[in-house]
RNA sequence: GGCGCUAUCGUCUAGGGGACCAGGACGGGUGGUUCUCAGCCAUCAAACCGGGGUUCGAAUCCCCGUAGCGCUACCA
Protein backbone atom coordinates (compact mmCIF):
# COMPACT_ATOMS: atom_id res chain seq x y z
CA UNK A 1 0.00 0.00 0.00
CA UNK A 2 1.07 3.20 -0.52
CA UNK A 3 0.88 5.83 1.95
CA UNK A 4 -0.24 9.30 1.48
CA UNK A 5 3.19 11.50 1.64
CA UNK A 6 3.01 15.12 1.74
CA UNK A 7 6.78 15.60 0.81
CA UNK A 8 5.88 14.25 -2.57
CA UNK A 9 3.88 18.08 -3.68
CA UNK A 10 6.98 19.41 -4.08
CA UNK A 11 8.46 16.86 -6.81
CA UNK A 12 11.44 15.45 -4.59
CA UNK A 13 13.52 15.20 -8.60
CA UNK A 14 15.54 11.75 -8.41
CA UNK A 15 16.84 9.85 -11.44
CA UNK A 16 13.53 9.14 -13.07
CA UNK A 17 13.00 5.52 -14.48
CA UNK A 18 10.86 4.90 -16.91
CA UNK A 19 7.72 3.03 -15.50
CA UNK A 20 4.49 2.84 -18.35
CA UNK A 21 1.31 1.02 -17.46
CA UNK A 22 -1.19 -0.62 -19.49
CA UNK A 23 -4.29 -0.40 -17.64
CA UNK A 24 -6.98 -2.34 -19.58
CA UNK A 25 -10.73 -3.20 -17.77
CA UNK A 26 -11.37 -6.65 -18.02
CA UNK A 27 -15.10 -6.21 -19.79
CA UNK A 28 -14.53 -8.02 -22.81
CA UNK A 29 -11.96 -9.34 -25.04
CA UNK A 30 -8.37 -7.73 -25.49
CA UNK A 31 -9.35 -4.81 -28.46
CA UNK A 32 -6.68 -4.08 -31.43
CA UNK A 33 -7.05 -0.69 -30.34
CA UNK A 34 -6.18 -1.16 -26.86
CA UNK A 35 -3.23 -3.95 -28.29
CA UNK A 36 -1.72 -0.83 -29.60
CA UNK A 37 -1.62 1.10 -27.03
CA UNK A 38 -0.18 -1.32 -25.05
CA UNK A 39 2.18 -1.99 -27.67
CA UNK A 40 3.71 1.57 -27.26
CA UNK A 41 4.11 1.99 -23.76
CA UNK A 42 5.77 -1.90 -23.79
CA UNK A 43 8.29 -0.82 -27.02
CA UNK A 44 8.77 3.00 -24.84
CA UNK A 45 9.31 0.59 -21.49
CA UNK A 46 12.43 -1.36 -23.21
CA UNK A 47 13.38 1.07 -25.23
CA UNK A 48 14.24 2.88 -22.37
CA UNK A 49 15.24 0.16 -20.20
CA UNK A 50 12.39 0.79 -18.13
CA UNK A 51 9.35 -1.42 -16.62
CA UNK A 52 6.17 -2.39 -18.20
CA UNK A 53 3.35 -2.71 -15.70
CA UNK A 54 0.29 -4.22 -16.01
CA UNK A 55 -3.16 -3.11 -13.73
CA UNK A 56 -6.58 -4.07 -13.93
CA UNK A 57 -9.05 -1.74 -14.00
CA UNK A 58 -12.14 -3.23 -12.16
CA UNK A 59 -13.63 -1.07 -10.34
CA UNK A 60 -16.58 -1.49 -12.61
CA UNK A 61 -17.88 -4.32 -10.75
CA UNK A 62 -21.11 -4.51 -13.35
CA UNK A 63 -19.17 -5.19 -15.70
CA UNK A 64 -15.84 -6.32 -15.25
CA UNK A 65 -15.07 -10.51 -15.36
CA UNK A 66 -12.30 -12.64 -14.13
CA UNK A 67 -12.90 -14.66 -17.24
CA UNK A 68 -11.73 -11.57 -18.97
CA UNK A 69 -8.95 -10.66 -17.20
CA UNK A 70 -7.30 -14.25 -17.90
CA UNK A 71 -8.54 -13.55 -21.49
CA UNK A 72 -6.74 -10.39 -21.76
CA UNK A 73 -3.36 -12.12 -20.22
CA UNK A 74 -3.26 -14.53 -22.56
CA UNK A 75 -3.57 -12.10 -25.16
CA UNK A 76 -1.22 -10.00 -24.23
CA UNK A 77 1.10 -12.50 -23.91
CA UNK A 78 0.34 -14.15 -27.42
CA UNK A 79 1.19 -10.52 -28.36
CA UNK A 80 4.68 -11.01 -27.03
CA UNK A 81 4.06 -7.84 -24.17
CA UNK A 82 5.47 -9.71 -21.36
CA UNK A 83 4.94 -7.18 -18.36
CA UNK A 84 7.53 -6.72 -15.50
CA UNK A 85 4.90 -5.89 -13.05
CA UNK A 86 1.39 -6.79 -12.78
CA UNK A 87 -1.12 -9.92 -12.02
CA UNK A 88 0.55 -13.22 -12.08
CA UNK A 89 4.50 -11.25 -11.92
CA UNK A 90 3.44 -9.21 -9.00
CA UNK A 91 6.22 -6.44 -7.87
CA UNK A 92 6.79 -4.21 -4.77
CA UNK A 93 3.79 -1.40 -6.29
CA UNK A 94 0.82 -3.94 -6.16
CA UNK A 95 -1.51 -5.06 -5.87
CA UNK A 96 -2.03 -4.66 -9.06
CA UNK A 97 -5.88 -5.08 -9.63
CA UNK A 98 -7.77 -1.60 -8.65
CA UNK A 99 -10.26 -4.35 -6.55
CA UNK A 100 -7.52 -4.36 -4.23
CA UNK A 101 -6.77 -1.11 -3.70
CA UNK A 102 -9.71 0.28 -2.01
CA UNK A 103 -8.13 0.79 1.32
CA UNK A 104 -5.37 3.17 -0.72
CA UNK A 105 -8.26 5.05 -2.39
CA UNK A 106 -9.95 5.47 1.25
CA UNK A 107 -7.01 7.08 2.52
CA UNK A 108 -6.30 9.19 -0.43
CA UNK A 109 -10.13 10.30 0.17
CA UNK A 110 -9.90 11.01 3.92
CA UNK A 111 -7.12 13.34 2.84
CA UNK A 112 -9.20 15.02 0.78
CA UNK A 113 -12.09 15.18 2.94
CA UNK A 114 -9.99 16.66 5.92
CA UNK A 115 -8.42 19.53 3.59
CA UNK A 116 -11.91 20.39 2.67
CA UNK A 117 -10.81 19.64 -1.10
CA UNK A 118 -13.93 17.27 -1.54
CA UNK A 119 -16.93 16.60 -0.22
CA UNK A 120 -20.15 14.35 0.15
CA UNK A 121 -23.08 13.93 -2.49
CA UNK A 122 -26.42 13.10 -1.63
CA UNK A 123 -27.74 13.99 -4.63
CA UNK A 124 -29.71 11.09 -6.10
CA UNK A 125 -29.03 9.93 -9.56
CA UNK A 126 -33.17 11.11 -10.22
CA UNK A 127 -32.39 14.68 -9.14
CA UNK A 128 -28.74 14.69 -11.04
CA UNK A 129 -30.56 13.44 -14.29
CA UNK A 130 -33.49 15.81 -14.02
CA UNK A 131 -31.02 18.98 -13.68
CA UNK A 132 -28.86 17.91 -16.56
CA UNK A 133 -31.60 17.75 -18.62
CA UNK A 134 -33.44 20.98 -17.66
CA UNK A 135 -29.41 22.87 -18.43
CA UNK A 136 -29.07 20.89 -21.77
CA UNK A 137 -33.07 22.74 -22.35
CA UNK A 138 -31.75 26.17 -21.30
CA UNK A 139 -28.25 25.61 -23.59
CA UNK A 140 -26.11 25.54 -20.70
CA UNK A 141 -23.75 23.16 -19.77
CA UNK A 142 -24.95 20.40 -17.40
CA UNK A 143 -22.41 20.86 -14.55
CA UNK A 144 -23.36 19.75 -10.89
CA UNK A 145 -25.07 22.70 -9.00
CA UNK A 146 -22.44 22.27 -6.23
CA UNK A 147 -25.66 21.76 -4.00
CA UNK A 148 -24.16 19.69 -1.54
CA UNK A 149 -20.99 21.60 -1.24
CA UNK A 150 -23.11 24.37 0.12
CA UNK A 151 -24.74 21.73 3.08
CA UNK A 152 -23.99 22.35 6.41
CA UNK A 153 -21.15 20.04 7.48
CA UNK A 154 -22.32 19.04 10.50
CA UNK A 155 -25.60 18.33 8.71
CA UNK A 156 -23.46 16.42 6.31
CA UNK A 157 -21.39 14.27 8.67
CA UNK A 158 -24.38 13.41 10.42
CA UNK A 159 -26.00 11.84 7.54
CA UNK A 160 -22.84 9.98 6.66
CA UNK A 161 -22.81 8.91 10.80
CA UNK A 162 -26.62 7.94 10.06
CA UNK A 163 -25.73 5.29 7.29
CA UNK A 164 -26.79 7.26 4.35
CA UNK A 165 -25.25 6.69 0.89
CA UNK A 166 -23.37 9.28 -0.35
CA UNK A 167 -20.85 9.84 -3.21
CA UNK A 168 -17.78 12.00 -2.75
CA UNK A 169 -16.65 15.24 -5.20
CA UNK A 170 -13.54 17.03 -5.98
CA UNK A 171 -14.12 20.52 -5.30
CA UNK A 172 -13.00 22.72 -8.20
CA UNK A 173 -12.21 26.26 -8.94
CA UNK A 174 -14.75 27.86 -10.73
CA UNK A 175 -12.85 29.42 -13.27
CA UNK A 176 -8.93 29.41 -14.71
CA UNK A 177 -7.41 28.08 -17.11
CA UNK A 178 -5.07 24.92 -17.12
CA UNK A 179 -2.87 23.25 -19.73
CA UNK A 180 -1.02 20.14 -19.48
CA UNK A 181 2.03 19.28 -22.34
CA UNK A 182 1.48 16.18 -24.27
CA UNK A 183 4.48 14.31 -25.60
CA UNK A 184 2.72 13.62 -28.64
CA UNK A 185 0.54 16.96 -28.92
CA UNK A 186 2.12 19.70 -27.55
CA UNK A 187 0.68 21.87 -24.99
CA UNK A 188 -3.46 21.25 -24.34
CA UNK A 189 -5.20 23.64 -22.34
CA UNK A 190 -9.03 23.89 -20.75
CA UNK A 191 -11.11 26.39 -19.55
CA UNK A 192 -11.64 25.49 -16.01
CA UNK A 193 -15.56 26.73 -15.66
CA UNK A 194 -16.25 24.21 -17.61
CA UNK A 195 -15.39 21.49 -15.33
CA UNK A 196 -17.89 20.66 -12.64
CA UNK A 197 -16.85 18.81 -9.80
CA UNK A 198 -16.88 14.97 -10.42
CA UNK A 199 -17.56 12.47 -8.45
CA UNK A 200 -14.46 10.45 -7.28
CA UNK A 201 -15.53 8.03 -4.74
CA UNK A 202 -19.01 6.76 -5.85
CA UNK A 203 -21.76 6.12 -3.21
CA UNK A 204 -20.49 2.34 -3.05
CA UNK A 205 -17.76 2.78 -2.14
CA UNK A 206 -15.77 2.65 -5.16
CA UNK A 207 -13.61 5.15 -6.50
CA UNK A 208 -13.98 6.46 -9.72
CA UNK A 209 -11.50 6.09 -13.01
CA UNK A 210 -10.64 9.37 -13.05
CA UNK A 211 -9.42 9.48 -9.18
CA UNK A 212 -8.42 5.49 -9.28
CA UNK A 213 -5.82 6.02 -11.87
CA UNK A 214 -4.35 9.00 -9.92
CA UNK A 215 -3.77 7.33 -7.36
CA UNK A 216 -2.87 4.03 -8.67
CA UNK A 217 -0.21 6.35 -11.49
CA UNK A 218 1.34 8.08 -8.22
CA UNK A 219 1.56 4.71 -5.86
CA UNK A 220 3.21 2.57 -9.08
CA UNK A 221 5.47 5.77 -10.00
CA UNK A 222 4.13 5.64 -13.11
CA UNK A 223 6.64 8.23 -14.93
CA UNK A 224 4.94 8.36 -18.78
CA UNK A 225 1.02 7.72 -18.96
CA UNK A 226 0.36 6.66 -22.15
CA UNK A 227 -3.06 5.60 -23.32
CA UNK A 228 -5.80 6.77 -25.81
CA UNK A 229 -7.14 9.88 -26.94
CA UNK A 230 -10.45 8.94 -25.70
CA UNK A 231 -8.71 10.11 -22.19
CA UNK A 232 -7.90 13.19 -23.27
CA UNK A 233 -10.67 14.55 -21.91
CA UNK A 234 -10.65 13.86 -18.61
CA UNK A 235 -7.53 15.72 -18.05
CA UNK A 236 -8.49 18.63 -16.43
CA UNK A 237 -10.11 16.39 -13.85
CA UNK A 238 -7.17 14.36 -13.36
CA UNK A 239 -4.81 16.84 -13.02
CA UNK A 240 -6.99 18.72 -10.78
CA UNK A 241 -6.77 15.65 -8.43
CA UNK A 242 -3.30 15.88 -8.70
CA UNK A 243 -3.15 19.08 -7.29
CA UNK A 244 -5.82 18.44 -4.65
CA UNK A 245 -3.72 15.97 -3.58
CA UNK A 246 -0.41 18.17 -3.94
CA UNK A 247 1.27 14.93 -6.01
CA UNK A 248 3.62 15.64 -9.20
CA UNK A 249 2.30 14.79 -12.78
CA UNK A 250 4.31 11.87 -14.68
CA UNK A 251 4.42 13.05 -18.39
CA UNK A 252 1.53 12.24 -20.76
CA UNK A 253 0.68 10.80 -24.45
CA UNK A 254 -2.21 10.68 -25.73
CA UNK A 255 -2.44 8.35 -28.78
CA UNK A 256 -4.90 8.58 -31.49
CA UNK A 257 -7.62 5.86 -32.22
CA UNK A 258 -8.13 3.22 -34.37
CA UNK A 259 -11.18 3.21 -37.12
CA UNK A 260 -12.63 1.10 -39.53
CA UNK A 261 -13.43 1.53 -43.29
CA UNK A 262 -16.33 3.38 -42.60
CA UNK A 263 -14.21 5.77 -39.99
CA UNK A 264 -16.31 4.96 -37.01
CA UNK A 265 -14.93 3.20 -34.11
CA UNK A 266 -13.81 0.04 -35.19
CA UNK A 267 -16.17 -2.62 -34.28
CA UNK A 268 -17.37 -6.74 -34.88
CA UNK A 269 -19.09 -5.21 -37.83
CA UNK A 270 -15.38 -4.11 -39.16
CA UNK A 271 -14.46 -7.90 -39.09
CA UNK A 272 -11.82 -9.29 -36.70
CA UNK A 273 -11.26 -6.86 -33.67
CA UNK A 274 -10.22 -8.80 -30.88
CA UNK A 275 -6.71 -10.14 -31.04
CA UNK A 276 -7.86 -13.54 -30.26
CA UNK A 277 -9.56 -13.51 -33.68
CA UNK A 278 -6.76 -13.08 -35.43
CA UNK A 279 -4.95 -15.52 -33.80
CA UNK A 280 -7.86 -17.47 -35.11
CA UNK A 281 -7.60 -16.57 -38.54
CA UNK A 282 -4.44 -17.33 -38.62
CA UNK A 283 -2.59 -14.01 -38.39
CA UNK A 284 0.64 -14.10 -36.20
CA UNK A 285 1.57 -12.32 -33.51
CA UNK A 286 4.42 -10.41 -34.92
CA UNK A 287 2.40 -9.97 -37.88
CA UNK A 288 -0.32 -8.42 -36.15
CA UNK A 289 2.34 -6.59 -33.65
CA UNK A 290 4.32 -5.06 -36.69
CA UNK A 291 1.08 -3.99 -38.39
CA UNK A 292 -0.65 -2.17 -35.03
CA UNK A 293 2.74 -0.17 -34.71
CA UNK A 294 2.78 0.64 -38.37
CA UNK A 295 -0.47 2.86 -37.24
CA UNK A 296 0.23 5.59 -35.83
CA UNK A 297 4.13 5.51 -36.10
CA UNK A 298 6.62 5.02 -39.10
CA UNK A 299 9.86 3.34 -38.84
CA UNK A 300 12.76 5.52 -40.41
CA UNK A 301 14.68 4.45 -43.42
CA UNK A 302 11.38 2.53 -44.87
CA UNK A 303 11.51 -0.52 -43.35
CA UNK A 304 8.54 -2.26 -42.61
CA UNK A 305 8.72 -5.27 -41.98
CA UNK A 306 10.24 -5.55 -38.39
CA UNK A 307 9.67 -8.11 -35.23
CA UNK A 308 9.25 -6.71 -31.81
CA UNK A 309 12.65 -6.84 -31.14
CA UNK A 310 13.60 -5.34 -33.83
CA UNK A 311 10.75 -2.28 -33.18
CA UNK A 312 12.59 -1.40 -29.69
CA UNK A 313 15.30 0.47 -30.74
CA UNK A 314 13.62 2.38 -34.00
CA UNK A 315 10.72 3.18 -32.29
CA UNK A 316 10.28 6.79 -31.20
CA UNK A 317 6.92 8.50 -29.26
CA UNK A 318 7.43 11.73 -30.42
CA UNK A 319 6.99 11.11 -33.72
CA UNK A 320 4.07 9.03 -33.35
CA UNK A 321 1.19 10.24 -35.90
CA UNK A 322 -1.73 13.04 -34.08
CA UNK A 323 -4.40 11.94 -36.34
CA UNK A 324 -6.95 9.14 -35.76
CA UNK A 325 -6.12 5.65 -37.99
CA UNK A 326 -8.07 3.12 -40.40
CA UNK A 327 -7.60 -0.34 -39.90
CA UNK A 328 -6.90 -2.09 -43.02
CA UNK A 329 -6.84 -5.77 -43.43
CA UNK A 330 -5.52 -5.91 -46.67
CA UNK A 331 -2.07 -4.87 -45.65
CA UNK A 332 -2.22 -6.52 -42.87
CA UNK A 333 -2.19 -9.85 -44.68
CA UNK A 334 0.15 -8.63 -46.88
CA UNK A 335 2.55 -8.25 -43.58
CA UNK A 336 1.41 -11.37 -42.36
CA UNK A 337 2.80 -12.87 -45.71
CA UNK A 338 5.80 -11.22 -45.22
CA UNK A 339 5.81 -12.66 -41.39
CA UNK A 340 4.91 -16.14 -42.54
CA UNK A 341 7.66 -16.38 -45.00
CA UNK A 342 10.80 -15.17 -42.58
CA UNK A 343 9.75 -17.99 -40.16
CA UNK A 344 11.42 -21.41 -40.31
CA UNK A 345 9.77 -24.13 -41.27
CA UNK A 346 9.78 -25.57 -38.41
CA UNK A 347 7.79 -23.56 -36.42
CA UNK A 348 5.57 -22.74 -39.93
CA UNK A 349 4.30 -26.00 -39.54
CA UNK A 350 3.40 -25.99 -36.01
CA UNK A 351 1.99 -23.09 -36.39
CA UNK A 352 -0.37 -24.63 -39.51
CA UNK A 353 -0.79 -27.79 -37.94
CA UNK A 354 -4.01 -26.68 -36.01
CA UNK A 355 -5.51 -25.47 -38.85
CA UNK A 356 -4.97 -28.75 -40.46
CA UNK A 357 -5.92 -30.68 -37.61
CA UNK A 358 -9.16 -29.00 -37.80
CA UNK A 359 -9.81 -29.23 -41.48
CA UNK A 360 -9.38 -33.16 -41.18
CA UNK A 361 -6.32 -32.85 -42.99
CA UNK A 362 -4.24 -34.01 -40.52
CA UNK A 363 -4.01 -36.44 -38.04
CA UNK A 364 -4.62 -35.89 -33.87
CA UNK A 365 -1.52 -37.88 -33.54
CA UNK A 366 1.18 -37.16 -35.70
CA UNK A 367 4.41 -38.73 -36.17
CA UNK A 368 7.71 -37.86 -37.02
CA UNK A 369 7.35 -39.07 -40.87
CA UNK A 370 4.34 -36.69 -40.96
CA UNK A 371 5.90 -33.87 -38.96
CA UNK A 372 8.77 -33.91 -41.64
CA UNK A 373 6.03 -34.08 -44.53
CA UNK A 374 4.07 -30.88 -43.48
CA UNK A 375 6.93 -29.32 -43.22
CA UNK A 376 8.04 -29.91 -46.83
CA UNK A 377 4.56 -29.30 -47.84
CA UNK A 378 4.52 -25.70 -45.39
CA UNK A 379 7.41 -24.82 -46.76
CA UNK A 380 6.26 -25.01 -50.43
CA UNK A 381 2.39 -23.66 -49.80
CA UNK A 382 3.37 -21.21 -47.46
CA UNK A 383 4.09 -19.25 -50.44
CA UNK A 384 0.50 -19.44 -51.92
CA UNK A 385 -1.01 -17.82 -48.68
CA UNK A 386 -1.27 -14.53 -46.75
CA UNK A 387 -2.44 -16.52 -43.74
CA UNK A 388 -2.19 -19.93 -41.95
CA UNK A 389 -6.17 -20.26 -42.03
CA UNK A 390 -5.65 -20.04 -46.25
CA UNK A 391 -3.54 -23.23 -46.03
CA UNK A 392 -6.25 -25.93 -45.64
CA UNK A 393 -7.55 -26.01 -49.54
CA UNK A 394 -4.29 -25.76 -50.69
CA UNK A 395 -3.45 -28.83 -48.99
CA UNK A 396 -7.09 -29.98 -49.49
CA UNK A 397 -6.64 -30.05 -53.46
CA UNK A 398 -3.14 -32.34 -52.70
CA UNK A 399 -5.60 -35.24 -51.36
CA UNK A 400 -8.50 -34.33 -53.83
CA UNK A 401 -8.15 -35.97 -57.08
CA UNK A 402 -11.74 -36.29 -58.86
CA UNK A 403 -11.22 -37.09 -62.37
CA UNK A 404 -15.28 -36.82 -62.53
CA UNK A 405 -14.97 -33.49 -61.87
CA UNK A 406 -13.15 -32.02 -64.62
CA UNK A 407 -14.33 -29.08 -65.90
CA UNK A 408 -14.85 -28.03 -69.59
CA UNK A 409 -11.32 -26.59 -69.50
CA UNK A 410 -9.77 -29.30 -68.54
CA UNK A 411 -11.73 -31.73 -70.79
CA UNK A 412 -10.81 -29.34 -73.21
CA UNK A 413 -7.00 -29.74 -72.37
CA UNK A 414 -7.76 -33.75 -72.46
CA UNK A 415 -8.82 -33.74 -75.90
CA UNK A 416 -5.71 -32.91 -77.82
CA UNK A 417 -3.51 -35.18 -79.65
CA UNK A 418 -0.42 -34.44 -77.30
CA UNK A 419 -2.51 -34.66 -74.57
CA UNK A 420 -3.54 -38.39 -75.61
CA UNK A 421 -0.06 -38.95 -76.16
CA UNK A 422 1.30 -37.44 -73.15
CA UNK A 423 -0.99 -39.73 -71.27
CA UNK A 424 -0.12 -42.61 -72.21
CA UNK A 425 3.74 -42.12 -72.64
CA UNK A 426 3.68 -40.73 -68.55
CA UNK A 427 1.11 -43.95 -68.01
CA UNK A 428 4.16 -46.02 -69.31
CA UNK A 429 7.14 -44.10 -67.98
CA UNK A 430 5.35 -44.09 -64.15
CA UNK A 431 5.02 -48.32 -64.10
CA UNK A 432 9.53 -48.07 -64.58
CA UNK A 433 9.70 -45.62 -62.17
CA UNK A 434 9.74 -46.92 -58.17
CA UNK A 435 9.47 -43.25 -56.82
CA UNK A 436 8.97 -40.17 -58.19
CA UNK A 437 11.34 -37.40 -56.88
CA UNK A 438 12.60 -34.13 -57.96
CA UNK A 439 15.39 -35.34 -60.03
CA UNK A 440 13.06 -38.75 -61.92
CA UNK A 441 10.45 -36.09 -62.53
CA UNK A 442 13.46 -34.15 -64.63
CA UNK A 443 14.00 -37.29 -66.24
CA UNK A 444 10.38 -38.25 -66.91
CA UNK A 445 9.66 -35.28 -68.27
CA UNK A 446 11.84 -35.31 -70.93
CA UNK A 447 11.35 -38.90 -71.69
CA UNK A 448 7.88 -38.39 -72.61
CA UNK A 449 8.73 -35.00 -74.21
CA UNK A 450 11.07 -36.93 -76.42
CA UNK A 451 8.31 -39.82 -76.99
CA UNK A 452 5.47 -37.65 -78.05
CA UNK A 453 7.16 -34.59 -79.50
CA UNK A 454 5.21 -32.51 -77.24
CA UNK A 455 6.55 -29.29 -75.20
CA UNK A 456 5.84 -26.64 -73.05
CA UNK A 457 1.86 -25.81 -72.60
CA UNK A 458 1.56 -29.01 -74.84
CA UNK A 459 3.11 -31.49 -72.40
CA UNK A 460 2.75 -29.70 -69.23
CA UNK A 461 -1.01 -28.84 -69.65
CA UNK A 462 -2.18 -32.18 -70.02
CA UNK A 463 0.11 -33.63 -67.67
CA UNK A 464 -0.97 -31.28 -64.85
CA UNK A 465 -4.14 -32.14 -65.38
CA UNK A 466 -4.03 -36.18 -65.45
CA UNK A 467 -1.76 -35.94 -62.09
CA UNK A 468 -4.44 -33.00 -60.52
CA UNK A 469 -7.43 -32.82 -62.09
CA UNK A 470 -6.95 -29.43 -62.32
CA UNK A 471 -6.28 -26.42 -64.48
CA UNK A 472 -4.41 -24.46 -62.03
CA UNK A 473 -2.06 -25.19 -58.57
CA UNK A 474 1.62 -25.82 -57.16
CA UNK A 475 4.29 -26.16 -59.96
CA UNK A 476 4.52 -29.67 -60.90
CA UNK A 477 7.93 -30.09 -59.71
CA UNK A 478 6.88 -29.03 -56.57
CA UNK A 479 3.43 -30.72 -55.97
CA UNK A 480 4.30 -34.62 -57.85
CA UNK A 481 7.26 -34.95 -55.25
CA UNK A 482 4.94 -33.85 -52.39
CA UNK A 483 2.09 -36.25 -53.18
CA UNK A 484 4.48 -39.00 -53.92
CA UNK A 485 6.16 -38.51 -50.23
CA UNK A 486 2.52 -38.22 -48.76
CA UNK A 487 1.19 -41.51 -50.71
CA UNK A 488 3.43 -43.32 -48.57
CA UNK A 489 1.98 -41.90 -45.28
CA UNK A 490 -1.07 -42.25 -43.32
CA UNK A 491 -3.20 -39.71 -43.22
CA UNK A 492 -7.30 -39.45 -42.59
CA UNK A 493 -7.89 -39.45 -46.24
CA UNK A 494 -4.88 -40.88 -47.99
CA UNK A 495 -2.88 -39.62 -50.36
CA UNK A 496 -2.99 -40.91 -54.14
CA UNK A 497 0.37 -41.20 -55.85
CA UNK A 498 1.11 -40.33 -58.85
CA UNK A 499 1.00 -44.21 -60.73
CA UNK A 500 -2.87 -44.41 -59.66
CA UNK A 501 -3.78 -40.89 -60.15
CA UNK A 502 -2.65 -41.35 -64.50
CA UNK A 503 -4.37 -45.06 -64.16
CA UNK A 504 -7.44 -43.65 -62.99
CA UNK A 505 -7.92 -40.74 -65.35
CA UNK A 506 -6.93 -43.32 -67.87
CA UNK A 507 -9.68 -45.72 -66.83
CA UNK A 508 -12.60 -43.06 -66.18
CA UNK A 509 -11.30 -41.70 -70.12
CA UNK A 510 -11.57 -45.20 -71.44
CA UNK A 511 -15.28 -45.56 -69.71
CA UNK A 512 -16.58 -42.37 -70.83
CA UNK A 513 -15.10 -42.47 -74.39
CA UNK A 514 -14.39 -39.13 -73.75
CA UNK A 515 -11.01 -39.10 -75.22
C1' G B 1 -25.29 22.23 -28.08
C1' G B 2 -20.39 23.01 -25.38
C1' C B 3 -15.32 21.75 -24.98
C1' G B 4 -11.04 19.17 -26.84
C1' C B 5 -8.18 16.73 -30.59
C1' U B 6 -7.23 15.97 -35.74
C1' A B 7 -6.91 17.05 -41.23
C1' U B 8 -0.96 14.88 -47.35
C1' C B 9 -2.76 9.55 -52.84
C1' G B 10 -8.69 4.83 -51.74
C1' U B 11 -5.62 3.23 -46.95
C1' C B 12 -1.06 3.64 -43.54
C1' U B 13 2.39 7.41 -43.77
C1' A B 14 7.34 10.68 -45.04
C1' G B 15 7.81 15.82 -44.84
C1' G B 16 8.71 20.56 -39.65
C1' G B 17 9.47 27.59 -44.53
C1' G B 18 13.30 26.99 -50.18
C1' A B 19 16.22 20.26 -51.31
C1' C B 20 8.61 18.71 -53.18
C1' C B 21 5.51 19.99 -60.52
C1' A B 22 5.34 16.03 -52.68
C1' G B 23 8.71 10.31 -51.31
C1' G B 24 7.67 5.06 -49.55
C1' A B 25 4.31 0.93 -48.45
C1' C B 26 -0.62 -1.60 -49.02
C1' G B 27 -4.39 -1.87 -52.53
C1' G B 28 -5.51 -0.98 -57.99
C1' G B 29 -3.88 -0.87 -63.53
C1' U B 30 -0.31 -2.67 -67.18
C1' G B 31 3.83 -5.71 -68.71
C1' G B 32 7.65 -9.59 -67.71
C1' U B 33 8.85 -14.40 -65.49
C1' U B 34 9.11 -19.71 -72.21
C1' C B 35 2.55 -25.24 -68.06
C1' U B 36 -1.42 -22.72 -64.97
C1' C B 37 -2.65 -20.07 -60.50
C1' A B 38 -0.03 -17.69 -56.91
C1' G B 39 4.50 -15.42 -55.94
C1' C B 40 8.35 -12.39 -57.57
C1' C B 41 10.24 -8.29 -60.66
C1' A B 42 9.35 -3.94 -63.53
C1' U B 43 6.13 -0.04 -64.60
C1' C B 44 1.77 3.43 -64.41
C1' A B 45 -2.30 6.16 -62.18
C1' A B 46 -3.33 8.34 -57.55
C1' A B 47 -2.91 13.39 -52.36
C1' C B 48 -1.17 18.62 -49.46
C1' C B 49 -9.86 19.90 -46.84
C1' G B 50 -11.52 25.31 -48.24
C1' G B 51 -10.57 30.54 -47.52
C1' G B 52 -7.66 34.34 -45.75
C1' G B 53 -3.09 36.08 -43.79
C1' U B 54 2.64 36.11 -42.40
C1' U B 55 6.86 35.71 -45.88
C1' C B 56 10.89 37.12 -51.46
C1' G B 57 9.00 32.00 -50.79
C1' A B 58 4.05 27.79 -47.27
C1' A B 59 2.12 20.91 -47.51
C1' U B 60 5.08 23.13 -43.52
C1' C B 61 3.68 29.09 -39.35
C1' C B 62 -1.07 32.05 -37.79
C1' C B 63 -6.44 32.97 -38.11
C1' C B 64 -11.35 31.67 -39.78
C1' G B 65 -14.47 28.11 -41.84
C1' U B 66 -15.66 22.96 -42.86
C1' A B 67 -15.44 17.88 -41.79
C1' G B 68 -14.18 13.60 -38.78
C1' C B 69 -13.35 11.70 -34.10
C1' G B 70 -13.42 12.04 -28.79
C1' C B 71 -15.38 13.74 -24.18
C1' U B 72 -19.56 16.04 -22.09
C1' A B 73 -21.61 9.46 -16.35
C1' C B 74 -21.86 7.67 -9.37
C1' C B 75 -18.14 3.63 -17.60
C1' A B 76 -13.05 2.92 -18.10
Amino acid sequence: MCPFHPFLAFGVKTMNPVRVRFAPSPTGFLHVGNARTALFNWLFARQHNGRFILRIEDTDVERSFSAFEEQLIMDLKWLGLEWDEGPETEGEFGPYRQSLRLLTYRDYTRRLLEKKAAYHCFCSSEDLEREKNTAVSEGRMPLYSGRCLKLDPKESAARIAGGEEAAVRLKTPECGELSFDDDVRGTVSFDLSLVGDPVIVRSNGHPAYNFAVVIDDHCMNISHVIRGEDHISNMPRQILVYKALSLPLPRFAHLSMVMGEDNTRLSKRHGATSVRQFDDDGILSSALANYLALLGWSPPEDREVLSLEEMVPLFNLKKVSRSAAIFDYKKLHWLNRQHLKRQPVEQLARAAFPFLKDEGILPADMTPDLWAWLEKAVGILIEKVDRLSDLSPHFAALFEYSPEKLDGEAREILSSDCARKVLFSVHEELKTLEKVDFAAFGILTKKVKEQTGCKGKELFHPLRVALTARTSGLDLDKFIPLVEEGAELSFPAPLKNCRSRVSEILNYLGETGSR
